[in-house]
DNA sequence: GTCTATAAAGGGATAGAC
DNA sequence: GTCTATCCCTTTATAGAC
């Protein structure tokens, strides 16, 4: 894909915007404005909204993937270890200049067809990710259960997160995805 | 609140759509195709569109209220069982014929601050329903943590079920409910 | 309580000059 | 690469007849 500075630099305030209005409720006249343009300008760098869209999710899923891999190449082996620096690594891309994995999570359901269909290979690698490392926690008997099952209740319980957690408050991203691990893994406290 | 018996049943077509397009994308035209009158008919009904979703989403609340409350009531007083009961009680309300309680979750930013005023009431009942079933739990040493956050943990891993799960597979709601205990209650296997 | 007709506003997107 | 101007469409909501 493209990825020319401006348009990453485009895609990075659009990304903002989506989160703060979503993005049915954010016009293009909204995006120009925040991007110092006018709104015709804008179909210069960008087919049309949808490619706006499908540009923040590829960019947010592509961050937290890269994050998440170099987090694991690391990491220690021990399985506590790596599924506690997981869980930090995915609240650093939801509250760290978080906006564009926020889009990725929250937005996921306005991608056309086409876009959703090219998208969802980076969204399993990144799910994959985190598959591997729970079935290690399986492994090491630190947490049992289904592998799916549970990937899916701590991305989950991650995720939501968005909804409730303030960063500015007293606790930081790494205070609560150590409580969360800590929930599931109660041997380790 | 007016809650005529016809006004239930157009809030209940509405919390359908709301939750199969969302709600920006639902146009007062297919709200009214869908309850079998012209567009122009609707606004007999409700003064705006905002005043649709503020229905379907005290709808929600009030139902997944009551349903939480009920099954308190006739739950042991094993916290262990309480706290599988809520679980199970609030897949309930999200998975069987019941969208108004995904919209309450899903929707819940675009309601206009008046209503959000209003509702939060409702909605914080609900929650503190919950934190007092954690409590319970922390209490008999079966699970440690903060109680708001283990709270929030729990029910973002039932929220997000949303996201994935498929009520007509093979696995049930109370399956599910009875999975996510059981990973923050090891003993409990 | 529902209809038809339509007002008023705002949406995405394009054309062509610079 | 950006501007102005504007097309064309859809949206929410209202008015008044039945």
């Amino acid at each position: 894909m493209n990825a020319s500075p401006r348009r990453k630099e485009l895609t990075r305030l659009a990304a903002q915007l989506f989160v703060q209005e979503g993005f049915d409720r954010t016009t293009v006249r909204m995006l120009a404005q925040e991007m110092g343009i006018k709104s015709g300008s804008l179909f210069h760098h960008f087919k049309d909204k949808q490619e706006i869209l499908a540009a923040v999710i590829e960019e947010g899923t592509q961050n937290a993937l890269h994050i998440a891999r170099q987090t694991l190449e690391r990491s220690t082996p021990s399985p506590e270890d790596r599924l506690r620096a997981m869980a930090r690594a995915h609240l650093e891309t939801l509250f760290t200049d978080r906006n564009a994995h926020v889009v990725a999570l929250f937005e996921w359901r306005r991608l056309d067809a086409e876009s959703r269909a090219h998208l969802s290979h980076l969204r399993d690698a990144y799910e994959a990710l985190w598959v591997d490392v729970i079935d290690e926690a399986l492994e090491a008997d630190l947490i049992h259960g289904d592998r799916f099952l549970v990937s899916r209740f701590v991305l989950g319980a991650l995720n939501w997160t968005v909804r409730w957690y303030d960063p500015s408050g007293p606790r930081s991203p790494d205070d609560l995805a150590d409580e969360l691990v800590a929930m599931i893994m109660p041997q380790s406290r």
